[in-house]
This record gives structure tokens, sequence and C-alpha cells, in this order.
DNA sequence: AAAGTAAGGGATAAAAAACTCTTTTATTTA
DNA sequence: TAAATAAAAGAGTTTTTTATCCCTTACTTT
């Protein structure tokens, strides 16, 4: 499962709101949630959040929306992730031992350590603008119809 | 997180049992609670989920307890996690999309495969009996303190 | 056969996660 | 400056996960 609901939609929304807005356009929470098949109410609950966090921009009032400037494109997966669920995702034991550690392992701590290690390097090195031009063209999605 | 609370408890319980029942000894569930950490009713639920599953074998009454055949050893942490969670873990989209597929991917479809991959085969790898030595050799611990 | 022991099973409780609704605040534009 | 728009804020509700409790069933030993 590797990610909470709540940031897997957080992910869809950043990428979403990353394309949508990458010629300056605002887009609304309706929008969004249509875009990436997330409940309005919901989605709008992790916006605000990642508003907060400065991973997002909004602005209210007519022709208000979400959107995500230059300098946020440049930001991580990693770092929604960690808005989002802090760095339990890429700290800790996999077997949720508290004290576990190179000198007291688990049995499974190198073999998690690596996987650990993978997910981490994944999402440090995408980028929330990285996905726009596969998006633009067709080669991806992240809306379930 | 990867694994749910139950899981992690089912893979350390499994692991202790298969240690403590090496000589045909059965071990009492609070043995078990004590010797890894867990709330003992929990665990309890648990192994009566595992044993139904025929993952952990027991005996009731007098000198019985829950114990891990030969056969049962050389099953692995991936038939554990299956028993519990299901195969969510190893299939299923990283983002959380239903048809997401080779044909029609999220963005981090490729990405998440070798992860899961990764995850797969390192769960698939390791049997239930695979970790003894280690701990009896005080090489690794599934005990906070 | 009776007493004691240990797991099985079902019901319930508490906490966290997922999701919804309503009101408030900021902004724009007419 | 009033009306309309859209996000922010906050207070619920529902569902799922985690955890507990109690009674039953199976088995052993005396």
């Amino acid at each position: 499962m590797v990610f909470s609901k709540t940031c897997e939609y957080a992910i869809r929304a950043v990428i979403y709101i990353a394309q949508k807005s990458e010629d300056g356009t605002k887009v609304g929470i309706k929008e969004i949630s249509a875009g990436i098949d997330s409940p309005v109410h919901f989605i709008a609950k992790i916006l605000q959040d990642l508003s907060k966090r400065e991973i997002v921009q909004s602005s209210k009032g007519p022709n208000g929306g979400f959107y995500i400037d230059k300098d946020s494109r440049k930001k991580t997966l990693a770092d929604v992730v960690t808005a989002i669920d802090g760095d339990k995702l890429f700290i800790g034991c996999g077997l949720g031992l508290k004290n576990c550690s190179e000198s007291k392992p688990c049995p499974l701590h190198s073999e998690f350590k690596s996987i650990r290690e993978k997910i981490k390097v994944t999402l440090h090195n995408a980028t929330i603008g990285d996905f726009n031009e596969s998006l633009n063209a067709g080669l991806s999605f992240i809306k379930e119809r």
C-alpha cells in the first residue's frame, strides 16, 4: 500500500495542478476533484494543507483557484509525501520496532533498508513538474476513466 | 509504512514461534506477546487467523500452544503477508488508480513496478524458518527492549 | 470424572483515517 | 460598495484499523 489514501490524492492533485497551471491558469477545486477522481471536500482539505506548507499556491475570489509556481514545481514528490504523512515512509523499521538499528537490527533490517532507499530515491528524483509532458502527450494518466 | 500493524505483529510472531518451536516445544500466547512486544489479545486474534490459514499450528490444553511444523517453516513471509493483508501489497497502482495498466499507466507506473517487484522478491525469498540462526546467535532481534 | 490449562470465537471499544458539511474570509468585478 | 466567487477554517460523521474482554471448546493431568 505504501501511501495513505490522502497521500495518493495529494500526489495526483499536485501533478494535475502542475499540468493545468503550466500557463499560469488557476484551477478550481471542482475541476481538480473531477480531474483526478477524488472526493471534492476531501481533496479540498488536503489542498488546504499543501497550501499552508507552500507546496501549492492559491488565491481566493473570482478567477481564483490553485496553481503551482515555478519554484514549487522544482519540489519533489518526497516533499509532498513528507508534507502529508511526515517522514514515516522514509525512516523507521519495516517490522515496526522502535529501537531497530544497525547495531540491533530486526531480521529484515538490511532488506528493508534497500527497499526504503529505492522508494526514497524515486520520490526525491521526481519533481512535481516532471510529469507535464507525458500527461500532455497522453502517455500517462491520473484519472480513472 | 509498507505493512499494516497487524501484519508487522504477524511477521514478528511467526518468526518468534519458528525460533522457539524449533525443537518441538509449543509456545503460549503470553510468551509470544512478551517475546515480540505486542498486545496479548491482539496477537491472539492474529494467530487465530494464521492458524486457520495453516501458517502456524496450535494445540489446546495444558502444554498446548503455538508451533510451526517443518512444512510451514518453508512457507515465505509473502505467504504471511498475503494471509493477513491479501495481495494488495503486491498488486495495484501506487497512486491508487484502479485501471492503471501498462497501456494506461499512471505517471509513476514503471517506478512503482520495480519497487513492488523488489518487495515481492524480498518477501518471497525469505522463508519463515530462515531467521532462527541469526536470532539464536543474537545477530538480530524482534523485541523492543 | 473433575479440575485446570490453553486456544477459539464472538462481541465490543477506542483510535485513526477517510470523508462530508457549513460557515467564514478574502478577492474580484460590476 | 454590493454581489458573486472561491478558498480557508472548523466542526461533524462514517469507516477501518487496532485493541480488549468474556465465554466456549478442546485437551491434559490427576
